[in-house]
DNA sequence: ACCGCGGCTCAGAATCAGCTGAGAGACCGT
DNA sequence: ACGGTCTCTCAGCTGATTCTGAGCCGCGGT
Protein backbone atom coordinates (compact mmCIF):
# COMPACT_ATOMS: atom_id res chain seq x y z
CA UNK A 1 0.00 0.00 0.00
CA UNK A 2 2.64 2.30 0.42
CA UNK A 3 5.92 0.87 -0.44
CA UNK A 4 7.45 2.33 -3.60
CA UNK A 5 9.08 0.40 -6.10
CA UNK A 6 8.56 1.88 -9.38
CA UNK A 7 5.77 0.43 -11.50
CA UNK A 8 3.21 0.98 -8.73
CA UNK A 9 0.05 0.26 -8.82
CA UNK A 10 -1.53 1.33 -11.98
CA UNK A 11 -1.42 4.32 -14.34
CA UNK A 12 -3.96 7.40 -13.79
CA UNK A 13 -4.75 10.07 -15.75
CA UNK A 14 -6.08 13.29 -13.33
CA UNK A 15 -7.73 16.09 -15.59
CA UNK A 16 -8.55 19.45 -13.95
CA UNK A 17 -7.35 23.32 -14.86
CA UNK A 18 -6.73 24.16 -11.54
CA UNK A 19 -3.69 23.43 -10.93
CA UNK A 20 -4.07 23.38 -7.49
CA UNK A 21 -6.48 20.51 -7.44
CA UNK A 22 -4.49 18.72 -9.72
CA UNK A 23 -1.60 19.21 -7.42
CA UNK A 24 -3.76 17.88 -4.49
CA UNK A 25 -4.78 14.94 -6.51
CA UNK A 26 -1.45 13.21 -8.44
CA UNK A 27 0.30 14.08 -5.00
CA UNK A 28 -2.39 12.00 -2.97
CA UNK A 29 -2.69 9.08 -5.65
CA UNK A 30 1.62 9.15 -6.35
CA UNK A 31 1.95 8.48 -2.41
CA UNK A 32 -0.55 5.08 -2.90
CA UNK A 33 1.66 3.97 -5.56
CA UNK A 34 -0.28 4.70 -8.55
CA UNK A 35 1.81 6.28 -11.92
CA UNK A 36 0.35 10.22 -12.58
CA UNK A 37 0.35 12.12 -15.16
CA UNK A 38 -2.09 15.76 -15.58
CA UNK A 39 -3.81 17.11 -18.24
CA UNK A 40 -5.36 20.70 -18.25
CA UNK A 41 -8.00 20.44 -21.00
CA UNK A 42 -10.21 18.19 -22.72
CA UNK A 43 -8.12 18.08 -25.97
CA UNK A 44 -4.68 17.47 -24.20
CA UNK A 45 -6.75 14.91 -22.09
CA UNK A 46 -7.40 13.08 -25.40
CA UNK A 47 -4.36 12.85 -26.27
CA UNK A 48 -2.66 11.69 -23.14
CA UNK A 49 -5.34 8.88 -23.19
CA UNK A 50 -3.82 7.50 -26.53
CA UNK A 51 -0.25 8.15 -25.40
CA UNK A 52 -0.32 7.47 -21.71
CA UNK A 53 -3.28 4.50 -21.67
CA UNK A 54 -4.46 5.15 -17.78
CA UNK A 55 -6.17 2.34 -16.63
CA UNK A 56 -8.51 4.97 -14.73
CA UNK A 57 -9.20 8.94 -15.72
CA UNK A 58 -10.41 11.59 -12.98
CA UNK A 59 -11.98 13.99 -14.84
CA UNK A 60 -13.23 17.41 -14.10
CA UNK A 61 -16.43 18.33 -16.10
CA UNK A 62 -15.66 21.97 -15.62
CA UNK A 63 -12.85 22.43 -18.81
CA UNK A 64 -12.02 25.21 -20.47
CA UNK A 65 -12.53 23.33 -23.82
CA UNK A 66 -14.28 20.39 -24.04
CA UNK A 67 -16.82 19.44 -20.75
CA UNK A 68 -16.20 16.28 -19.41
CA UNK A 69 -19.22 14.86 -20.76
CA UNK A 70 -18.05 15.69 -24.13
CA UNK A 71 -14.53 14.35 -23.26
CA UNK A 72 -15.93 10.90 -22.30
CA UNK A 73 -18.53 10.65 -25.35
CA UNK A 74 -15.24 10.78 -27.58
CA UNK A 75 -13.46 8.15 -26.19
CA UNK A 76 -16.77 5.88 -26.28
CA UNK A 77 -17.08 6.79 -29.55
CA UNK A 78 -13.66 5.50 -30.11
CA UNK A 79 -14.23 2.57 -28.08
CA UNK A 80 -11.83 3.53 -25.43
CA UNK A 81 -13.49 1.86 -22.55
CA UNK A 82 -11.42 3.10 -19.73
CA UNK A 83 -13.40 3.89 -16.73
CA UNK A 84 -13.50 7.51 -15.54
CA UNK A 85 -14.59 8.99 -12.11
CA UNK A 86 -15.70 12.75 -12.81
CA UNK A 87 -15.24 15.39 -10.56
CA UNK A 88 -18.17 17.96 -10.23
CA UNK A 89 -19.63 21.01 -8.78
CA UNK A 90 -21.96 20.81 -5.77
CA UNK A 91 -24.81 21.96 -7.98
CA UNK A 92 -24.42 20.20 -11.17
CA UNK A 93 -27.46 19.20 -12.25
CA UNK A 94 -28.75 15.72 -11.32
CA UNK A 95 -29.65 14.60 -14.56
CA UNK A 96 -26.48 15.24 -15.77
CA UNK A 97 -24.88 12.87 -13.31
CA UNK A 98 -27.27 10.47 -13.75
CA UNK A 99 -26.45 8.05 -15.77
CA UNK A 100 -22.71 7.78 -15.51
CA UNK A 101 -23.02 5.11 -12.21
CA UNK A 102 -24.86 3.52 -15.28
CA UNK A 103 -21.81 3.03 -16.71
CA UNK A 104 -19.79 1.81 -13.63
CA UNK A 105 -18.25 5.06 -13.99
CA UNK A 106 -18.90 7.48 -10.63
CA UNK A 107 -18.90 11.05 -9.73
CA UNK A 108 -17.33 12.91 -6.79
CA UNK A 109 -18.36 16.91 -5.98
CA UNK A 110 -16.30 18.87 -5.20
CA UNK A 111 -14.83 19.82 -2.43
CA UNK A 112 -14.17 15.92 -1.57
CA UNK A 113 -11.91 15.22 1.13
CA UNK A 114 -8.59 12.56 -0.29
CA UNK A 115 -10.30 9.35 1.57
CA UNK A 116 -13.06 9.52 -0.04
CA UNK A 117 -11.62 10.16 -3.73
CA UNK A 118 -9.44 7.01 -2.82
CA UNK A 119 -11.94 5.27 -1.78
CA UNK A 120 -14.31 5.83 -4.96
CA UNK A 121 -11.02 5.04 -7.10
CA UNK A 122 -10.54 1.97 -5.24
CA UNK A 123 -14.10 0.96 -5.94
CA UNK A 124 -14.35 2.10 -10.22
CA UNK A 125 -10.86 -0.36 -10.48
CA UNK A 126 -11.91 -3.18 -8.29
CA UNK A 127 -15.26 -2.90 -10.65
CA UNK A 128 -13.67 -3.05 -13.86
CA UNK A 129 -11.08 -5.49 -12.46
CA UNK A 130 -8.18 -3.61 -13.25
CA UNK A 131 -4.86 -3.55 -11.37
CA UNK A 132 -4.96 -1.42 -8.12
CA UNK A 133 -8.57 -2.84 -7.52
CA UNK A 134 -7.27 -4.56 -4.24
CA UNK A 135 -9.61 -6.40 -1.64
CA UNK A 136 -12.44 -4.16 -0.35
CA UNK A 137 -12.24 -5.09 3.23
CA UNK A 138 -9.88 -3.40 5.74
CA UNK A 139 -9.06 -5.08 8.93
CA UNK A 140 -7.47 -4.49 11.93
CA UNK A 141 -7.74 -6.73 15.28
CA UNK A 142 -11.03 -7.25 15.78
CA UNK A 143 -12.38 -4.47 13.33
CA UNK A 144 -13.58 -4.81 9.53
CA UNK A 145 -14.58 -2.68 7.31
CA UNK A 146 -15.90 -3.32 3.77
CA UNK A 147 -15.34 -0.39 1.18
CA UNK A 148 -18.18 -1.84 -1.20
CA UNK A 149 -21.19 -2.43 1.48
CA UNK A 150 -19.38 -0.09 3.77
CA UNK A 151 -20.18 -1.99 6.25
CA UNK A 152 -18.44 -1.82 9.48
CA UNK A 153 -18.06 -4.93 12.01
CA UNK A 154 -16.30 -5.27 15.22
CA UNK A 155 -16.14 -8.35 16.74
CA UNK A 156 -18.85 -9.77 14.70
CA UNK A 157 -21.15 -7.16 15.41
CA UNK A 158 -22.55 -4.07 12.72
CA UNK A 159 -21.51 -0.70 13.90
CA UNK A 160 -23.19 1.75 12.15
CA UNK A 161 -21.28 4.89 10.90
CA UNK A 162 -22.01 8.49 9.59
CA UNK A 163 -19.95 9.30 6.35
CA UNK A 164 -17.05 11.72 8.36
CA UNK A 165 -16.96 8.66 11.26
CA UNK A 166 -16.85 6.33 7.99
CA UNK A 167 -14.00 8.66 6.22
CA UNK A 168 -11.76 8.91 9.96
CA UNK A 169 -11.89 5.28 10.86
CA UNK A 170 -10.68 4.20 6.90
CA UNK A 171 -8.06 6.40 7.24
CA UNK A 172 -7.10 5.11 10.35
CA UNK A 173 -7.38 1.50 9.33
CA UNK A 174 -5.12 2.08 6.39
CA UNK A 175 -2.73 3.05 8.38
CA UNK A 176 -2.86 1.22 11.50
CA UNK A 177 -0.69 1.17 13.95
CA UNK A 178 0.99 4.21 12.80
CA UNK A 179 1.27 7.53 14.42
CA UNK A 180 -1.01 9.99 12.38
CA UNK A 181 -0.60 13.84 13.15
CA UNK A 182 -3.76 16.09 13.58
CA UNK A 183 -2.80 18.00 10.38
CA UNK A 184 -2.55 14.65 8.23
CA UNK A 185 -6.06 13.64 9.52
CA UNK A 186 -7.71 16.50 8.66
CA UNK A 187 -5.89 16.73 5.40
CA UNK A 188 -6.86 13.60 4.42
CA UNK A 189 -10.47 13.14 6.19
CA UNK A 190 -11.86 16.21 5.45
CA UNK A 191 -12.69 18.18 2.48
CA UNK A 192 -9.44 19.89 0.75
CA UNK A 193 -10.31 23.42 1.70
CA UNK A 194 -11.50 22.86 5.13
CA UNK A 195 -10.88 25.93 7.12
CA UNK A 196 -12.67 25.88 10.26
CA UNK A 197 -11.52 24.85 14.07
CA UNK A 198 -9.13 21.61 14.12
CA UNK A 199 -11.20 20.36 16.90
CA UNK A 200 -13.71 18.74 15.32
CA UNK A 201 -11.25 15.84 14.75
CA UNK A 202 -11.31 15.49 18.62
CA UNK A 203 -15.27 15.25 18.25
CA UNK A 204 -15.24 12.96 15.62
CA UNK A 205 -12.55 10.69 17.52
CA UNK A 206 -15.05 11.15 20.57
CA UNK A 207 -17.88 9.42 18.13
CA UNK A 208 -16.21 6.78 16.91
CA UNK A 209 -14.78 5.71 20.10
CA UNK A 210 -17.79 5.83 21.93
CA UNK A 211 -19.57 2.98 19.05
CA UNK A 212 -16.20 1.36 18.83
CA UNK A 213 -16.07 0.52 22.55
CA UNK A 214 -19.05 -0.44 22.88
CA UNK A 215 -18.12 -3.88 21.72
CA UNK A 216 -14.28 -4.01 22.76
CA UNK A 217 -11.60 -2.32 24.22
CA UNK A 218 -10.15 1.05 23.16
CA UNK A 219 -7.89 0.84 19.89
CA UNK A 220 -7.95 4.38 18.97
CA UNK A 221 -5.44 5.56 20.96
CA UNK A 222 -4.12 9.23 21.41
CA UNK A 223 -0.46 10.01 21.60
CA UNK A 224 -0.45 13.29 22.82
CA UNK A 225 0.86 16.01 21.53
CA UNK A 226 0.73 14.47 18.16
CA UNK A 227 -2.00 12.90 17.25
CA UNK A 228 -3.75 9.28 16.92
CA UNK A 229 -2.97 6.06 16.42
CA UNK A 230 -4.69 2.51 16.14
CA UNK A 231 -3.66 -0.12 18.36
CA UNK A 232 -3.98 -2.60 20.52
CA UNK A 233 -3.61 -1.53 23.76
CA UNK A 234 -0.86 -2.92 25.05
CA UNK A 235 -1.61 -3.94 28.64
CA UNK B 1 23.12 7.70 11.37
CA UNK B 2 26.62 9.29 12.24
CA UNK B 3 29.33 7.98 11.02
CA UNK B 4 30.60 10.59 8.85
CA UNK B 5 32.49 9.53 5.81
CA UNK B 6 32.78 11.92 3.15
CA UNK B 7 29.41 11.70 0.86
CA UNK B 8 26.94 11.72 3.66
CA UNK B 9 23.42 11.17 3.70
CA UNK B 10 22.34 13.79 1.41
CA UNK B 11 21.57 17.40 0.44
CA UNK B 12 19.65 19.41 2.37
CA UNK B 13 18.93 23.15 1.88
CA UNK B 14 18.07 25.38 4.69
CA UNK B 15 16.12 28.52 4.17
CA UNK B 16 15.59 31.28 7.06
CA UNK B 17 16.76 34.69 7.52
CA UNK B 18 17.64 34.30 11.15
CA UNK B 19 21.00 33.94 10.86
CA UNK B 20 20.95 32.10 14.49
CA UNK B 21 18.15 29.99 13.45
CA UNK B 22 20.02 28.78 10.32
CA UNK B 23 22.91 28.26 11.99
CA UNK B 24 21.64 25.52 14.99
CA UNK B 25 19.72 24.18 11.73
CA UNK B 26 22.83 23.20 9.45
CA UNK B 27 25.34 22.86 12.54
CA UNK B 28 22.57 19.82 13.59
CA UNK B 29 22.36 18.62 10.01
CA UNK B 30 25.80 18.32 9.26
CA UNK B 31 26.87 16.90 12.71
CA UNK B 32 23.95 14.38 11.39
CA UNK B 33 25.70 13.93 8.02
CA UNK B 34 23.90 15.73 5.86
CA UNK B 35 25.35 18.42 2.88
CA UNK B 36 23.93 21.37 3.70
CA UNK B 37 23.81 24.77 2.11
CA UNK B 38 21.70 27.99 3.33
CA UNK B 39 19.52 30.66 1.89
CA UNK B 40 18.02 33.64 3.51
CA UNK B 41 15.26 34.95 1.30
CA UNK B 42 13.03 33.12 -0.84
CA UNK B 43 14.56 34.37 -4.45
CA UNK B 44 18.43 33.07 -3.42
CA UNK B 45 16.48 29.82 -2.32
CA UNK B 46 14.80 28.93 -5.99
CA UNK B 47 18.80 29.62 -7.16
CA UNK B 48 19.72 27.21 -4.58
CA UNK B 49 17.56 24.96 -5.78
CA UNK B 50 18.48 25.32 -8.96
CA UNK B 51 21.98 24.45 -8.43
CA UNK B 52 22.35 22.54 -5.47
CA UNK B 53 19.85 20.18 -5.79
CA UNK B 54 18.78 19.36 -2.47
CA UNK B 55 16.70 16.15 -1.66
CA UNK B 56 15.21 18.16 0.89
CA UNK B 57 14.34 21.63 1.70
CA UNK B 58 13.98 23.33 5.33
CA UNK B 59 11.53 26.72 4.63
CA UNK B 60 10.84 29.45 7.14
CA UNK B 61 7.75 30.59 6.09
CA UNK B 62 7.82 33.92 7.09
CA UNK B 63 10.93 35.26 3.95
CA UNK B 64 11.55 38.83 3.75
CA UNK B 65 10.63 38.98 0.26
CA UNK B 66 8.65 35.90 -0.89
CA UNK B 67 6.79 33.81 1.88
CA UNK B 68 7.54 30.06 2.61
CA UNK B 69 4.28 29.03 0.73
CA UNK B 70 5.02 31.07 -2.55
CA UNK B 71 8.44 29.73 -2.72
CA UNK B 72 6.85 26.44 -2.48
CA UNK B 73 4.09 26.81 -4.81
CA UNK B 74 6.83 28.19 -7.71
CA UNK B 75 8.79 25.58 -6.94
CA UNK B 76 5.92 23.24 -7.82
CA UNK B 77 5.58 25.22 -10.94
CA UNK B 78 8.60 23.88 -12.12
CA UNK B 79 7.56 20.71 -11.30
CA UNK B 80 10.30 20.12 -8.49
CA UNK B 81 9.03 18.04 -6.26
CA UNK B 82 11.63 18.35 -3.37
CA UNK B 83 9.95 17.64 -0.11
CA UNK B 84 9.93 20.45 1.82
CA UNK B 85 9.54 20.96 5.84
CA UNK B 86 8.25 24.27 6.62
CA UNK B 87 8.84 26.43 9.77
CA UNK B 88 5.87 28.31 11.27
CA UNK B 89 5.52 30.57 13.86
CA UNK B 90 3.09 28.26 16.70
CA UNK B 91 0.58 31.35 15.77
CA UNK B 92 0.43 30.39 12.15
CA UNK B 93 -3.54 29.67 11.18
CA UNK B 94 -3.50 26.11 11.21
CA UNK B 95 -5.57 26.23 7.75
CA UNK B 96 -2.25 27.81 5.94
CA UNK B 97 -0.22 24.62 6.79
CA UNK B 98 -2.62 22.12 6.63
CA UNK B 99 -2.86 20.35 2.63
CA UNK B 100 0.88 20.31 3.26
CA UNK B 101 0.82 16.81 4.66
CA UNK B 102 -0.84 15.43 1.65
CA UNK B 103 1.83 15.90 -0.25
CA UNK B 104 4.32 14.28 2.44
CA UNK B 105 5.35 18.02 3.15
CA UNK B 106 5.20 18.12 7.08
CA UNK B 107 5.99 21.27 9.14
CA UNK B 108 7.69 22.02 12.55
CA UNK B 109 6.34 24.84 14.72
CA UNK B 110 8.98 27.52 16.32
CA UNK B 111 10.24 27.26 19.14
CA UNK B 112 11.19 23.44 18.15
CA UNK B 113 13.88 21.07 19.80
CA UNK B 114 16.27 19.86 17.39
CA UNK B 115 15.55 16.33 18.30
CA UNK B 116 12.10 16.93 17.01
CA UNK B 117 13.51 18.79 13.59
CA UNK B 118 16.09 15.53 13.10
CA UNK B 119 12.72 13.38 13.95
CA UNK B 120 10.62 14.71 11.37
CA UNK B 121 13.49 15.44 8.84
CA UNK B 122 13.58 11.65 9.09
CA UNK B 123 10.28 10.65 8.43
CA UNK B 124 9.57 12.71 5.49
CA UNK B 125 12.96 11.72 3.52
CA UNK B 126 11.55 7.72 4.48
CA UNK B 127 7.92 8.75 3.02
CA UNK B 128 10.05 10.29 -0.43
CA UNK B 129 12.40 6.85 -0.17
CA UNK B 130 15.15 9.06 -0.72
CA UNK B 131 18.71 8.97 0.68
CA UNK B 132 18.65 9.49 3.91
CA UNK B 133 15.59 7.48 4.47
CA UNK B 134 16.67 4.66 7.13
CA UNK B 135 15.03 2.55 8.48
CA UNK B 136 12.74 4.03 11.69
CA UNK B 137 13.58 1.96 13.96
CA UNK B 138 16.77 2.52 16.51
CA UNK B 139 17.99 -0.11 18.75
CA UNK B 140 20.52 -0.33 21.53
CA UNK B 141 20.82 -3.18 23.54
CA UNK B 142 16.97 -4.72 24.59
CA UNK B 143 15.94 -0.99 23.36
CA UNK B 144 13.86 -0.73 20.44
CA UNK B 145 12.26 2.69 19.38
CA UNK B 146 10.11 2.85 16.42
CA UNK B 147 10.12 6.74 14.92
CA UNK B 148 6.72 5.81 12.97
CA UNK B 149 4.49 4.13 15.25
CA UNK B 150 6.30 6.04 18.47
CA UNK B 151 6.47 2.87 20.13
CA UNK B 152 8.99 1.70 22.19
CA UNK B 153 9.64 -1.75 23.65
CA UNK B 154 12.48 -2.81 26.09
CA UNK B 155 12.91 -6.85 26.32
CA UNK B 156 9.70 -7.16 24.04
CA UNK B 157 7.66 -4.99 26.75
CA UNK B 158 5.76 -1.72 25.74
CA UNK B 159 6.68 1.00 27.73
CA UNK B 160 4.79 4.53 27.72
CA UNK B 161 6.66 7.31 27.30
CA UNK B 162 5.87 11.16 27.50
CA UNK B 163 6.78 13.53 24.86
CA UNK B 164 9.74 14.86 26.64
CA UNK B 165 10.86 11.43 27.93
CA UNK B 166 10.74 10.48 23.48
CA UNK B 167 13.02 13.22 22.81
CA UNK B 168 15.17 11.97 25.27
CA UNK B 169 15.86 9.01 24.78
CA UNK B 170 15.53 8.94 21.05
CA UNK B 171 18.30 11.52 21.27
CA UNK B 172 20.52 9.08 23.30
CA UNK B 173 19.43 6.17 21.58
CA UNK B 174 20.94 8.18 18.16
CA UNK B 175 24.64 8.51 19.77
CA UNK B 176 24.82 4.76 21.57
CA UNK B 177 27.61 5.02 24.40
CA UNK B 178 28.99 8.33 23.43
CA UNK B 179 28.67 10.75 26.29
CA UNK B 180 26.55 13.53 25.88
CA UNK B 181 26.57 16.66 27.78
CA UNK B 182 24.14 18.53 29.58
CA UNK B 183 24.85 21.18 26.87
CA UNK B 184 24.06 19.27 24.52
CA UNK B 185 21.28 17.25 25.87
CA UNK B 186 19.48 20.49 26.57
CA UNK B 187 20.27 22.22 23.16
CA UNK B 188 18.77 18.90 21.37
CA UNK B 189 15.84 17.65 23.56
CA UNK B 190 14.44 21.33 24.81
CA UNK B 191 13.32 23.81 22.38
CA UNK B 192 16.09 26.27 21.46
CA UNK B 193 14.64 28.87 23.77
CA UNK B 194 14.17 27.16 26.55
CA UNK B 195 15.61 29.33 29.71
CA UNK B 196 14.34 27.72 32.46
CA UNK B 197 15.93 25.43 35.04
CA UNK B 198 18.98 23.08 33.61
CA UNK B 199 17.92 20.29 36.27
CA UNK B 200 15.04 19.28 34.72
CA UNK B 201 17.03 17.28 32.87
CA UNK B 202 17.84 15.08 35.69
CA UNK B 203 14.25 15.07 36.64
CA UNK B 204 13.57 13.68 33.21
CA UNK B 205 16.71 11.13 33.57
CA UNK B 206 15.30 9.98 36.66
CA UNK B 207 11.72 9.44 34.84
CA UNK B 208 12.74 7.63 31.65
CA UNK B 209 15.53 5.33 34.28
CA UNK B 210 12.60 4.48 36.57
CA UNK B 211 10.24 3.20 33.62
CA UNK B 212 13.09 1.44 31.40
CA UNK B 213 14.60 -0.32 34.50
CA UNK B 214 11.39 -2.08 35.39
CA UNK B 215 12.44 -4.31 32.31
CA UNK B 216 16.29 -4.43 33.06
CA UNK B 217 19.52 -3.31 34.20
CA UNK B 218 20.20 0.77 33.98
CA UNK B 219 21.43 1.88 30.60
CA UNK B 220 21.36 6.08 31.15
CA UNK B 221 24.91 6.15 33.03
CA UNK B 222 25.64 9.43 34.69
CA UNK B 223 29.27 10.55 33.81
CA UNK B 224 29.79 12.91 36.54
CA UNK B 225 30.79 16.33 36.06
CA UNK B 226 29.86 16.14 32.40
CA UNK B 227 26.34 14.51 31.36
CA UNK B 228 25.20 11.11 30.77
CA UNK B 229 25.67 8.00 28.06
CA UNK B 230 24.07 5.04 27.00
CA UNK B 231 25.58 1.69 28.10
CA UNK B 232 25.88 -1.41 28.78
CA UNK B 233 26.66 -2.01 32.27
CA UNK B 234 30.47 -3.58 31.75
CA UNK B 235 30.02 -5.11 35.48
C1' DA C 1 36.85 8.37 57.16
C1' DC C 2 35.03 12.77 56.17
C1' DC C 3 33.39 16.66 53.50
C1' DG C 4 31.44 18.93 49.80
C1' DC C 5 29.63 19.04 45.42
C1' DG C 6 26.89 17.04 42.08
C1' DG C 7 23.22 14.18 41.26
C1' DC C 8 18.82 11.80 42.52
C1' DT C 9 14.12 11.64 43.71
C1' DC C 10 9.88 13.03 45.29
C1' DA C 11 6.05 16.14 45.90
C1' DG C 12 3.52 19.81 44.37
C1' DA C 13 2.07 23.87 41.26
C1' DA C 14 0.94 25.54 36.97
C1' DT C 15 -0.14 24.69 32.53
C1' DC C 16 -2.00 22.46 28.72
C1' DA C 17 -4.02 19.09 25.63
C1' DG C 18 -7.73 16.43 24.90
C1' DC C 19 -12.55 14.68 26.12
C1' DT C 20 -17.32 15.22 26.09
C1' DG C 21 -21.95 17.09 26.33
C1' DA C 22 -25.02 20.60 24.61
C1' DG C 23 -26.63 23.11 21.02
C1' DA C 24 -26.85 25.87 16.48
C1' DG C 25 -27.24 25.44 11.85
C1' DA C 26 -27.10 23.00 7.41
C1' DC C 27 -28.89 19.43 4.82
C1' DC C 28 -31.97 15.61 3.44
C1' DG C 29 -35.97 13.20 2.42
C1' DT C 30 -40.85 13.15 2.92
C1' DA D 1 -42.53 23.21 5.38
C1' DC D 2 -41.27 19.56 8.89
C1' DG D 3 -38.62 16.40 11.36
C1' DG D 4 -34.62 13.93 11.63
C1' DT D 5 -29.83 13.47 10.92
C1' DC D 6 -25.38 15.11 10.52
C1' DT D 7 -21.64 18.34 10.98
C1' DC D 8 -19.37 21.62 13.35
C1' DT D 9 -18.63 25.03 17.38
C1' DC D 10 -18.09 26.04 22.01
C1' DA D 11 -16.97 25.75 26.82
C1' DG D 12 -16.15 23.45 31.10
C1' DC D 13 -13.89 19.64 32.97
C1' DT D 14 -10.32 16.31 33.77
C1' DG D 15 -6.24 14.29 33.88
C1' DA D 16 -1.55 14.26 32.07
C1' DT D 17 2.73 16.63 31.60
C1' DT D 18 6.15 19.72 32.43
C1' DC D 19 8.80 22.20 35.44
C1' DT D 20 10.34 23.85 40.17
C1' DG D 21 12.13 23.28 44.61
C1' DA D 22 13.85 21.03 48.64
C1' DG D 23 15.95 17.53 50.94
C1' DC D 24 18.64 13.38 50.71
C1' DC D 25 22.23 10.45 48.97
C1' DG D 26 26.57 9.06 47.51
C1' DC D 27 30.80 9.57 44.86
C1' DG D 28 35.43 11.02 44.89
C1' DG D 29 39.02 13.66 46.57
C1' DT D 30 41.74 14.66 50.45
Amino acid sequence: MSKSNGTGNGRILVVDDEPNIADVISIALRYNDFEVETAADGASALQAVAEFRPQLIVLDVMLPDLDGFEVARRLRERAEDVPILFLTAKDTTEDKVRGLTLGGDDYVTKPFSVEELLARIATVLRRFGRAGGEASVLRFADLELDDETREVHRDGAAIELTDTEYRLLRYLMSHPRRVLTRGQILDHVWEYDFAGDARVLETYVSYLRKKLEAHGPRLIQTVRGVGYALRVPSS
